[in-house]
DNA sequence: CCATATACATAAGAAAATTATGTATCTTTG
DNA sequence: CAAAGATACATAATTTTCTTATGTATATGG
């Protein structure tokens, strides 16, 4: 199952700077691959969606870029600023604070652990 | 506190939906003012967004619609079709399972390089 | 050698919200 | 009793943000 689109509108920033946080260094295609393991397949962040995401977090000052070449292929590396470690808790807590004003207004109950 | 707009998109037709399973019957202007209510006002649905999902859910045969009027004001009620009581339940459930996913995802540790 | 994977990027279009505007009625309050 | 605020609908213009499509290029496995 992969959700529909819809839901995924307005977390691809907060998922792309919490993979940031947390492994310090990414790159583009790296981002997407690991979203696609960590989720089982069931969020698959498209280039088209994260590429402008990223260059749109870099002219934001959150985020700054070195390229690298592997061979003669290139790949941007991504790292959080000190203002982009800021917002990432800024956004994660409000996202973790939304998830649960959600579930109480769907009635959703906890699942079996 | 008010969620920055962009954590709305893509949840609003569900909550919509599931109000209206709770409710049996709302209308438009009811529908904004117990989302403020049950959330705190933390959730605030604008008349712009609103009417138009309204208006698309009718056209999806979801919901079905009788007008009254108190005094000469008219309110226009909603009520879940059963394909819409079915609908509900999906767009809860993918809901609910998005958001596990989400926590999961945002709880990462940092990897151990 | 060719399909698939890796790796970036941007443009056109669609979806879904915001913001602004419009109409109109009812209620509270100074 | 006039004005402000609340109730109640609706739609248009704009913006944001995604999808889909396209483009370029290199690396690798069978």
């Amino acid at each position: 199952m992969i959700y529909s689109s819809e839901l995924i509108k307005g977390t691809l920033k907060t998922i792309v700077l919490k993979l940031l946080a947390d492994n310090k260094k990414m790159y583009g295609y790296e981002i997407t691959q690991k979203v696609k393991e960590l989720t089982f397949d069931k969020i698959q962040i498209t280039e088209g969606a994260l590429y402008p995401t990223l260059h749109a977090l870099e002219d934001e000052g959150l985020v700054t870029t070195e390229t690298e070449y592997i061979g003669k292929r290139m790949r941007k590396y991504y790292t959080l600023s000190p203002s982009g470690k800021t917002k990432t808790m800024e956004k994660v807590n409000e996202l973790a604070d939304f998830m649960d004003t959600m579930k109480f207004l769907l009635d959703i109950k906890p699942k079996q652990a």
